[in-house]
DNA sequence: GGCTGCTATATAAATATTTATATAGTTCCT
DNA sequence: AGGAACTATATAAATATTTATATAGCAGCC
């Protein structure tokens, strides 16, 4: 259960469920998604565990908006997620599941549509990962000794993020080039 | 609800929950986890569902086992599922998450100790895949015409793996220099 | 004044997933 | 024969997550 933990993270400074979702939509959404549906009662509980309060706040442009922020005892909350050590093996990537039983769909072009369409996708998200190291140089030009701190590990995955979208947009490329050679050498000689 | 499918996909030749358990372990691990409490129930609901067929088999070694098999509408299902598309936008990876908020744990030498806990995980299974693209190629050189189709979309797959775990690797590395570049820069000039 | 669209919060119901635990046959060792 | 270790199947209970839906304030348009 990372959402807890994720949740936390963003809580250092008071923010509203809305808020979270927008931050998981523009830079999470790499790593880890959440619906709203499971944020706010997500939020809920974990006001009742004592991790989180939370205050409500007129808005200028809407319904009043409830904020919350992480406790002291959230904060070690969360601290402890961390010093534990990386949590691996339970990644998950549709896309690659898909791919992985691809042959069951047996129309090669088919095939090669899958890849350009994820193709397009992975060079949406590039564009977007290139717009937000964009804005990080921008800040840093501006305030030259400012944010590096809070910002240093959100761009190391950002760092991550741009290498992971150019592999697999390059990985798009070769796949659908090698559906196209295999197609090729198959024809006119029906399997060995 | 990828799981569905993903047994689906597996189950072209009978397979029991046991094997397919290995299967994951083996090699869609590396994109999906899913353990033996989610196996099973999921079996028994799809065999309801007219997906999958079963039958009893003795066992060499252990008590009989109960092996599965997908239906035609189970493979019309898993067929409709590729033909939609790639699903994109639901990737999970925790120890990005965790590394997004690493400022938490203030101590440096903590945060190098994730990175390189990190990275002895990801050297592991870069082996493990490059073991497994050894043993294809050994098949492959054995009977050079043999098993291209079944495999042609999992070798996809452990390309892209192989690619992604140098990534993480050299992105551990990095990631790990910065965090001491960082370090002995901030070193007795304590934030401008 | 009524409509549309956006911000914001929320709940119900259905599903999916994890964690912990139970059980039983087989093999191998002693 | 007894016990440990491994293969195999399974269930209960707790949690997490998704999908669909409801509601309500405010802004701007016509």
């Amino acid at each position: 259960m990372s959402l807890k933990h994720i949740l936390l993270g963003m809580l250092a400074e008071p923010q509203s469920g809305y808020d979270i979702k927008r931050a998981f939509n523009r830079s999470l959404r790499n790593f880890w998604n959440a619906e709203l549906s499971q944020i706010y009662p997500q939020l809920k509980k974990m006001e009742t565990d004592g991790l989180l309060t939370s205050r409500m706040v007129a808005s200028t442009n809407g319904p009043p908006r409830r904020l919350y922020r992480r406790t002291a005892k959230g904060r070690r909350h969360l601290a402890a997620w961390l010093t534990d050590g990386p949590v691996v093996g339970d990644e998950r990537i549709t896309y690659l599941a898909q791919t992985f039983f691809l042959a069951e769909i047996a129309d090669e072009e088919a095939a090669i549509a899958f890849f350009e369409e994820l193709r397009t996708h992975m060079e949406q998200r590039l564009v977007a990962l290139q717009e937000i190291e964009i804005d990080w140089r921008n800040s840093d030009a501006r305030y030259p000794d400012a944010l590096p701190d809070e910002d240093f590990y959100p761009q190391l995955t950002l760092a991550l993020g741009l290498e992971r979208m150019k592999t697999s947009i390059a990985w798009c490329d070769r796949s659908i080039t090698r559906i196209r050679e295999r197609t090729t050498s198959i024809k006119g000689q029906k399997r060995a």
